[in-house]
DNA sequence: CGTAATACCCTTTTT
DNA sequence: GGGTATTACG
């Protein structure tokens, strides 16, 4: 088991008792060593299986590890958790909600739904949405989950402080209410109140310490505060607690990850052991060489650099296009070439990454264009699409009646005569018949005022999901699915709407196969009683909320991947071009307000450029069409310390064929960033463009304004023709303003 | 109540 | 530019 480690690797893996930090480098085989250490902990130290806690990040990478502690003790170890944080959480919350108010089947609700059901709570409580963006509220809510603040101390700590935040905390009250009233959780829920109900029950807490006597962490700086708190409270007896990770590829701050987590491991948890895994296997010495110089440039890290034995390896290329459309046809083009040159390379060999999903469209045109096979990963999930949420609305109100969300969605689809002001008074009747709205839908009769067709479409309705729900349990979620789906004639309402409405049919064809190959085992081991407890719909939905469109990336299919960076992380490919390096884009205009998102946006290209095991192109548009617009960007400050490492070409077309071949890098690299946006051919100087480089307003900067006065920048939202920014005005106050037309003019006093 | 026109958001990344 | 949410009419 131990035979092909390096020193480093098996002193890891080696490590038995109390905390160690695993300080893994990109490529340096932190997965082996996690499963190989399961192994080690079941088979040398006779640790059963059921007392190993092992914690991913995405289902994938928990998937993968299963399968090779399975393949390594050939057999599946019984009982061992291994899962996503979140599931963990969801199991955890399947066997203990009721001492917190919800009930075992409890609902997960994915961001969108709690959008839909923020939107509601500023309604309930009188919030302007246009003042306070329900999306800001949101994000402000997840942030203080995220960081184990609740709604009592949020609004303590705001009331009358911020106006902004304590309308925030208002929202965040009425929301966290409406979801316990229909016993719904939303994504942060599954990692706050695990930490609350360990909080709140010390005895419980010791009974999971016992069980959980070995826990491990993979992805370790992507953890959060509350995920810190939970490891914390479990590891806190035994500090048997490995963590593996690289704060060189800590890339989720924005939602919440504490880089400090793992910078500070050794202060959290003192005398841990400290394993480096600078050895890489992945990459050639010239993409590992970039990815060195790149890295150095942060100044929050742990120093280490990366080395590797492989030999040789071709030039990094980097390549100026004229627009998306033609980096794209380059690219295409590339790996046509490539595979032409190289027989051995398959398509599913090649990985093209983005910093935004948005950036796959003009890709994808590309593609589809010359016909090369491609998987798109991430942008809008299957289980998103519209019609997969209709129906699956069905489920969830099949499965917990008091989730309102799905009734609303659904009460009317298809249409059954039932409309906004029916709704309304329906809303009435209930409220003052002391009942839901569910019940009251199917006493429809008794609603003051309602038309006759409304009254028995909501009838109708009720009928529905009340025979669907005594059923229930004896039913699959496949069985339901299918049934319910005959009934509603879904399938042909849907292809009867055109080229679009069949192709959602298909999605919703193929939701019913998911359902039907879906076994409640994928989602945990049940337990005596579970079967009681849950349906088979109850796990099915579970599962649906947990995956993403990650865990559907087939890396053997024959095509190539498109993939947004952040993606990318945990997966490598021979070939990896990185698109888009554009200023404004890559890094990415916000991250200038602050030089720790310019540093995340920098370990994402690191973690970018990590991923190519042979060769790496990087690519940049001169003109490139965002929101609508038309903007320029000059090529990524990021590239600047890679100039006398990349060769550079150039995709301008000359009677047909590419040129530009072989130029050297340094002059032209760096010539680049003094040419002005209206040298590029073709483009309009009428004012209505922009350049996306450089940001025009920055956080804290002064600016005068013609009727307000002085004041300083305090935000700045939206982009493009949209940019809005937040000034607070000396003597005017807070005022939010469309850039457009607020004519600002910088302060030099 | 349903459809059509319109307004408005968005583009950072995901469990 | 594209998609959704809101409003305007039939």
């Amino acid at each position: 088991m131990l035979q092909s480690l390096n020193p480093e690797q098996r002193r890891a893996v080696e490590h038995f008792e109390g905390p160690c930090l695993v300080l893994a480098g990109a490529g340096s085989g932190k997965t082996r060593v996690l499963t190989t250490r399961v192994c080690h902990l079941v088979m040398e130290h006779g640790v059963p299986p059921d007392r190993i806690l092992a914690v991913t990040f995405t289902n994938k990478a928990a998937q993968e590890m299963r399968e090779r502690v399975v393949s390594m003790l050939g057999g599946e170890p019984k009982g061992i958790w291994m899962s996503t944080f979140h599931a963990l959480g969801a199991r955890l919350m399947r066997r203990h909600a009721p001492g917190l108010g919800w009930t075992r089947a409890f609902t997960i609700r994915d961001a969108d739904q709690s959008l839909r059901e923020i939107k509601k709570a500023q309604k309930s409580v009188d919030v302007d949405p246009l003042q306070c963006s329900p999306r800001a509220v949101r994000d402000r809510i997840s942030d203080a989950k995220n960081h184990l603040i609740g709604v009592e101390e949020f609004r303590e700590t705001y009331a009358g402080r911020d106006l902004f935040l304590s309308r925030v905390a208002i929202v965040y009250g009425a929301y966290q209410e409406a979801l316990k009233r229909q016993d719904a959780m939303d994504f942060d829920d599954l990692l706050v109140l695990p930490v609350r109900l360990f909080e709140n029950n010390p005895e419980l807490l010791s009974r999971y310490r016992q069980l959980f006597s070995f826990i491990l962490v993979d992805e370790y700086q992507d953890t959060n505060r509350a995920q810190f708190r939970l490891l914390e409270l479990l590891a806190a007896d035994h500090r048997n607690l490995m963590v593996v990770g690289d704060d060189d590829q800590s890339i989720y701050g924005w939602r919440g990850a504490d880089i400090r987590n793992i910078l500070d491991f050794e202060k959290s948890f003192p005398g841990a052991e400290v394993v480096r895994l600078e050895q890489n296997y992945r990459s050639t010495p010239v993409i590992l060489g970039a990815a060195n110089v790149v890295i150095r440039q942060n100044v929050d890290r742990k120093a280490k650099t990366m080395r590797t034995d492989v030999v040789g390896g071709a030039p990094i290329t980097l390549v100026e296009a004229a627009s998306e459309a033609d980096e794209g046809r380059w690219i295409v083009e590339e790996i046509e070439r490539l595979m032409l040159a190289n027989p051995e390379y398959d398509h599913s060999d090649f990985a093209v990454l983005y910093r935004t999903n948005a950036q796959s469209r003009a890709l994808e045109d590309r593609f589809r264009l010359r016909g090369l096979p491609y998987q798109i990963v991430g942008g809008v999930r299957f289980y998103e699409r519209r019609e997969i949420q209709d129906v699956l609305a069905y489920l969830r109100l099949i499965s917990n009646p008091r989730d309102m969300d799905g009734f609303d969605r659904v009460v009317n689809y298809p249409r059954r005569g039932i409309g906004k002001t029916s709704l309304g008074r329906l809303a009435v009747f209930a409220r003052e018949a002391g009942i839901d709205l569910f019940e009251a839908a199917g006493r429809g009769e008794e609603v003051p005022g309602l038309v006759p067709g409304a009254r028995r479409g909501l009838k109708e309705f009720a009928g529905l999901i009340g025979r669907y729900r005594e059923r229930g349990g004896l039913l699959t979620a496949g069985e339901i699915l299918e049934e319910l789906i005959e009934e509603l004639d879904l399938e042909s309402r849907l292809r009867s709407e055109g080229p679009d409405g069949r192709e959602r049919a298909e999605n919703v064809l193929e939701l019913i196969a998911a359902a039907r190959d879906f076994e409640a085992e994928q989602v945990m081991e049940l337990d005596e009683g579970d079967r009681d407890a849950f349906t088979d719909l109850d796990l099915f939905l579970q599962h649906v909320a947990l995956v993403t469109d990650l865990d559907f990336h087939d890396s053997v299919a024959d095509a190539v991947t498109l993939m947004t960076l952040h993606s990318a992380k945990g997966l490598e490919f021979p070939v990896v071009f990185i698109s888009g390096l554009e200023e404004g884009l890559f890094p990415l205009l916000r991250s200038y307000e602050e030089p720790r998102l310019l540093e995340e946006e920098r370990r994402l290209f690191y973690v970018g450029i990590t991923r190519a095991m042979e060769r790496l192109y990087m690519t940049h548009a001169r003109r490139r069409r965002r929101a609508g617009e038309t903007m320029f960007g000059r090529l990524s400050t990021f590239v600047n310390v890679l100039a006398d490492r990349v060769e550079t070409k150039s995709t301008d077309l000359v009677s047909g064929s590419w040129t530009g071949y072989g130029r050297r890098g340094r002059e032209s690299t760096q010539s680049q960033p003094s040419r002005a946006p209206t040298d590029y051919a073709g483009s309009p100087d009428d004012g209505s463009d922009f350049n996306q480089d450089r940001p025009r307003y920055v956080k804290g900067e002064r600016v005068v304004h013609q009727t307000f006065g002085s004041g300083t920048i305090a935000e700045i939202s939206g982009f493009g023709r949209d940019l809005k920014v937040a000034v607070d005005f000396d003597t005017a106050g807070r005022k939010k303003l469309l850039v457009r037309y607020a004519g600002l003019e910088r302060d030099y006093l």
